[in-house]
DNA sequence: CAGAATCCTATGAGATACTG
DNA sequence: CAGTATCTCATAGGATTCTG
């Protein structure tokens, strides 16, 4: 008990992993979906462009507008590997000067609801994490 | 059309955000959601770590034969970090030699939930994103 | 407008050695 | 056993300048 109601271990009773994996050796695997994951949206910027674009295509300056502490260089990367996973798709319009337009794909808005899921949680727990850490820093 | 059908943008107009802001200006909350729980779990070890935990506690050198490539300077700092948040506590027993046990807390159990929806996602969605990368590799 | 190129720095993270 | 203390390196990311 106390770990037995997790919802968590009744689909995946090797921790987060979700299967092809016997016991607890999914953290060993380097191919393990839960570092694949990360390593794809884990960076600096790629949640806030796919959330930026969860409203709709966004061009480039825009994309900029909504995020404005990114830099163009930043922007510029975390476009092209959004795009190159798949999550994202790039337009060109050859008007003068150019403009480009960014969409989510039909892959890249499925994982807005696992993101959904986990800023919701951010927000729900926001209070709680500062408490903790006050409480933290004062013991230390 | 296109976007409408979001689950996302029931409940959040503006994108991945919840509540308390207007618009689309979400993303330019240093206090973000999306960015606050980004820089916790958004490191490389943060989220092996709680998934080592889901499954009961360990002790400290436990959690580093669950993940072997993990180094005990990172792991200590990885510790003290979800500690301080109020993820994991922290249990020392003063035997000889010392043991020291870390489980996750009321609050860190439920962070699983959230995690599992996005590893499962990542799990889905594994072979679309290969597809897509070969296709990028292959097309520049 | 939408980048590409270049330079630079801060930090994440590994390796190793030491300790109560 | 469960750390701490250094040292080192790679890379994420910022600032700036240039261009089709």
């Amino acid at each position: 008990m106390g770990h037995g109601e997790l919802k968590v271990t009744a689909d995946v009773p090797g921790g987060l992993s979700t299967k092809h994996n016997e016991r607890s050796k999914w953290a060993v695997d380097p191919q393990c979906p839960v570092r694949d994951v990360l390593d794809r949206i884990g960076d600096k910027w790629s949640t806030l462009v796919l959330g930026t674009l969860a409203s709709g295509p966004h061009r480039f300056s825009a994309v900029q507008r909504a995020i404005p502490d990114i830099s163009k260089r930043m922007l510029t990367q975390t476009l092209r590997d959004l795009e190159r996973d798949g999550l994202i798709a790039r337009t060109v319009f050859p008007t003068k000067p150019p403009s480009v337009e960014y969409r989510l794909t039909p892959l890249g808005e499925t994982i807005l609801e696992p993101l959904t899921v986990l800023v919701q949680w951010a927000d729900r727990s926001r209070a709680a994490i500062k408490n903790a850490r006050q409480a933290y820093d004062a013991a230390s």
